[in-house]
DNA sequence: AAAAAAC
């Protein structure tokens, strides 16, 4: 193995938009996989999300493209996507790696015109991104043709068996040459899996870089006891922000859209910065509020599991979940959204008494006990640092300056207490000051560093060093603006 | 028992 990006076989082009973007080494999966890709084998990779994934794919499919060009409607290349979100951060790769070539791309999803993205397929594109939908809505109007596709890539596989699109995905490749690269990732492996590369690829190279199922050492999981009662369970939400400490960012996750958009609004009723997530808003509002979040103008973001994988969400200093997931798997996604890249995370999940089978079943999946928050001798977040017991006793007020609710409990010890506490909000949640508090929040961060509280409405304090120190490279990377431009993404 | 993805 290589330990720096010279010696993968990357063109210089490639290499040095690598090195501008600020990377010098590969990840696990990049130096494993990138060599063989440049071969133009077929490769089969297993990995989560954070483990550099897009570029080990995007970075030798620039340097492989630089033979050839694009003819009108017929791309050469095609990357499949669960998500429209997952589709454009995949752009956004290729737009930063890409910057030193002249190669055209198109993203095709739904949610946004035919217009741009027509204007785009018939002058011919490299790089062709699309979720499945759309992509097949497009092929069937007459205006993409895939048989001079040379390369494929079925990125996060699982998740697309998972939402139903095996179907779409071999209609789509039905119409794709036999002899073509193609690239399946996923970050589980299974049965269903299996068959799929059988089916779709020839003769692969196996790269796997992290087992499946398994839920980072960086990731500090606690469960907290709540009523299955609506308003008590949003009060023992909000007691938890409240006692986190370090929050900078998080995001909550609910089972259910509506109670996305029920939550978030309750949240912003109560002062904290949140806003919401979830597949039924209309793409332009996803895009701002994603783009809202990644730029730290938002702290707290309510999302459904449309968020739960493969975002590429820097340093998430917090999970919530709201609800109990359902599906065992999707504990370990969204728990996935902290303690990325060697940083330590929590993950906090709020368990309702009838939630005890899906726990019990998420237990069995990750195979590791997760600690109840009651139990004093693990209740301290272990991924801060450890301060004297006495700091944690203090009272949580003057956090801010004018407070928009009263402290959120007793001064007393912060556990056991708070799941329960009934909702305190002091009858006046309505008056929200119409501008932001940024010194307040400074302050809150910056002077008062014995405060367990962090501030859920903080924004102005983290933000380029966290950017950079982020992301050992790959799925996690400097703030994008292009999320906003829904329209623009060939360069 | 949920979410996502086409118009």
């Amino acid at each position: 193995m290589t330990d720096d990006f010279s010696g993968l076989g990357l063109s210089s082009k490639v290499t040095d938009a690598v090195a501008a973007a600020g990377y010098t080494k590969p990840t696990e999966i990049q130096a494993q996989a990138i060599p063989h890709l440049l071969q133009k084998k077929d490769l089969i990779g297993i990995a989560q999300t954070g483990t550099g994934k897009t570029a080990s794919f995007v970075l030798p499919m620039l340097t492989l493209l630089e033979n050839g060009r694009a003819r009108a409607r017929m791309p050469r290349t095609l990357i499949l996507e669960p998500t429209r979100e997952l589709a454009a951060q995949v752009s956004e790769n290729f737009e930063k790696y890409g910057k030193n070539h002249r190669l055209s791309m198109a993203l095709i999803i739904g949610g946004v015109s035919f217009e741009d993205q027509n204007k785009k397929l018939d002058r011919g594109v490299d790089v062709l991104i699309a979720t499945p939908g759309r992509l097949l809505d497009q092929i069937e109007r007459g205006k993409i043709m895939l048989n001079g596709v040379e390369i494929l890539v079925i990125d996060e596989a699982d998740r697309m068996l998972d939402m139903g699109f095996i179907d779409d995905i071999e209609k789509i490749v039905n119409r794709l040459p036999p002899r073509r690269q193609t690239m399946l990732f996923s970050a589980t492996m299974d049965a269903q899996i299996e068959r799929l590369t059988k089916k779709f690829l020839k003769d692969p190279v196996h790269v796997q870089v992290s087992r499946a199922a398994s839920t980072a050492d960086t990731i500090d999981q606690k469960l907290v006891k709540v009523s299955s009662k609506p308003d008590e369970k949003r009060a023992a939400l909000r007691a938890r922000i409240d006692a986190s400490e370090g929050l900078t960012n998080a995001i909550i996750f609910c089972n259910r859209k509506r109670d996305v958009a029920t939550l978030a609004r309750s949240l912003e009723r109560h002062g904290y910065s949140a806003g919401s997530l979830h597949g039924d808003m209309d793409q332009k509002s996803r895009m701002e509020t994603l783009d809202a979040f990644k730029t730290n103008k938002l702290t707290l973001l309510v999302a459904s599991d449309v968020a739960a994988r493969g975002l590429d969400i820097p340093a998430v200093s917090h999970v919530f979940n709201f609800d109990v997931p359902v599906h065992a798997e999707d504990y370990v996604h969204r728990i996935g959204r902290t303690g990325r890249a060697g940083r330590s995370g929590v993950a906090y999940t709020l368990v309702a008494p009838a939630d005890g089978k899906h726990l019990d079943a998420i237990l069995k999946l990750i195979q590791k006990p997760i600690d109840w928050l009651d139990d004093v001798k693990t209740a301290k977040p272990a991924a801060s640092e450890e301060q004297a017991d006495g700091a944690e006793a203090k009272p949580s007020r003057g956090r801010r300056g004018r407070a928009t609710r009263p402290p959120a409990r007793a001064p007393r010890e912060q556990n056991a207490t708070t799941e329960r506490a009934t909702p305190v909000e002091a009858a006046a949640p309505a008056e929200r000051p119409a501008a932001e508090r940024p010194s307040a929040a400074v302050r809150s961060a910056a002077a008062e560093p014995a405060a367990p509280k962090s501030n859920s409405r903080q924004r102005a304090s983290r933000k380029p060093e966290q950017a950079a120190a982020d992301s050992p490279f790959g799925d996690a990377g400097p703030i994008p603006a292009f999320l906003l431009r829904s329209t623009r993404l060939s360069q």
